[in-house]
DNA sequence: GCCCAGGTGAAGC
DNA sequence: GCTTCACATGGG
C-alpha cells in the first residue's frame, strides 16, 4: 500500500547533525522536523527513538530514493572501527556519534560545491535556495507549506547567461557554474560514467572543470558517489590536520597528502567528516 | 572598517 | 615545487 509516511529503523543516526553538517544545503530546521528536497521529492524528516520518520507530499510506493540518500543501510560501527585509534578521532567521534555521510545527486552536489568556495555554509544555502527558486521546477507540497522547487538541471542552467547567475548572488562563481552546466548538458562531462571508474580518474575528470579543484572534486566524490576514500581538505580540515596531528612543525602539502592517503584507512572520507565537524564546533584549542 | 568563509587559477619566483 | 593575489558577497 503506497503511503506518504515511512518509519526507517536505524541505529546510530544523528539526523540533525547530519543534515546541518555542510554536505547538503537544502535542509531547513523546524520544530524537531527537517524540511528539504531530495531529487524531485519534497520531504520532512524527524529523528525518533530507533530511527527516522519521513513524510512526503504524495503517496510513495518505492522509498529507495530516500534510504539511498540517507544511507540508512550503512553499518556505522564497522566504519568507526576502521579508523586509526588515535585521540583526535576518538574525541571527534564521541562528540558527534551518529554523524553520517549522505549520498546526493551528483549534479546538484557538483553545482552546490562550485558555489561553496570561500562562502560560509549559511550563505551557500541562501544561494542554492535562490537558484532553485528561480530556475528549478516547482514540486508538489502539502497544503500549508511554502512552495518548493527541485534543484535545476544542468540543461536548464546551461541555457542561462552569466548575468542571470550573477543575479543569484554567486559572484565570481557564476562563470564556473555556467561552464559546468554546459559541460554536463553537452555531454562533455558524463557524471553517470564516473560511478564506474577509479577514484583518481573520477577526480581528474571533475578537475578539468574551471573552478573545480581537488577540494571541490573530493566533496562531490564523497557526498554523491561511492568513493569512501575521497578526502576533501578545506580550511577546517587543514586546521584539524595541523593542530591535531602535526602541532610541532608544518608539513608540506605533498607530505600531508601522503599522510591522508595512508593513515586514515578504507573509510578516510568518513574520518574527514568527523574531523571537519569537530573543528567547526570546537574552533579554539582546548 | 576589519577579517573570514567547506577554493581556485594565474602570475611570480 | 611554493607563495601571493584577485575574485563577489555577506556575517560576525
Amino acid at each position: 500500500m503506497p503511503g506518504n509516511a515511512l518509519k526507517i529503523l536505524v541505529a546510530d543516526y544523528d539526523l540533525a547533525t547530519t543534515l546541518a553538517s555542510g554536505q547538503a544545503f537544502r535542509w531547513q530546521p523546524g520544530a524537531g522536523v527537517w524540511t528539504g528536497v531530495i531529487h524531485r521529492h519534497w520531504v520532512q524528516l524527524h529523528g525518533v527513538p530507533g530511527g527516522i520518520e519521513a513524510t512526503t507530499a504524495g503517496p510513495v510506493t518505492d522509498w529507495s530514493w530516500l534510504t539511498h540518500y540517507l544511507q540508512t543501510d550503512l553499518d556505522l560501527p564497522t566504519v568507526l572501527a576502521s579508523f586509526p585509534a588515535d585521540e583526535p578521532l576518538r574525541a571527534a567521534v564521541q562528540h558527534a556519534r551518529g554523524l553520517r555521510l549522505l549520498r546526493q545527486d551528483p549534479w546538484e552536489c557538483l553545482a552546490s560545491f562550485i558555489l561553496s568556495s570561500t562562502k560560509q555554509i549559511v550563505q551557500i544555502q541562501q544561494i542554492v535556495a535562490l537558484v532553485a527558486e528561480r530556475y528549478g521546477e516547482p514540486l508538489a507540497v502539502p497544503n500549508g507549506h511554502s512552495p518548493t522547487h527541485a534543484f535545476p538541471s544542468a540543461e536548464r542552467l546551461a541555457a542561462l547567461s552569466e548575468a542571470d547567475l550573477r543575479d543569484c548572488k554567486m559572484g565570481f562563481r557564476a562563470p564556473y557554474l555556467l561552464a559546468a552546466a554546459r559541460a554536463v548538458a553537452g555531454g562533455k562531462l558524463d557524471l553517470e560514467r564516473l560511478r564506474g571508474v577509479e577514484l583518481a580518474e573520477a577526480r581528474e575528470a571533475l578537475i578539468t572543470l574551471p573552478g573545480v579543484g581537488p577540494k571541490i572534486a573530493d566533496c562531490v566524490l564523497l557526498f554523491a558517489y561511492d568513493f569512501p576514500q575521497a578526502f576533501p581538505v578545506d580550511v577546517w580540515v587543514m586546521k584539524a590536520l595541523r593542530r591535531l596531528y602535526f602541532p610541532r612543525r608544518a608539513r608540506s602539502p605533498a607530505r600531508l597528502q601522503r599522510f591522508i592517503t595512508t593513515y586514515f584507512g578504507p573509510h578516510s572520507g568518513y574520518a574527514q567528516q568527523y574531523l571537519f565537524h569537530y573543528m567547526r564546533t570546537h574552533p579554539n584549542p582546548v
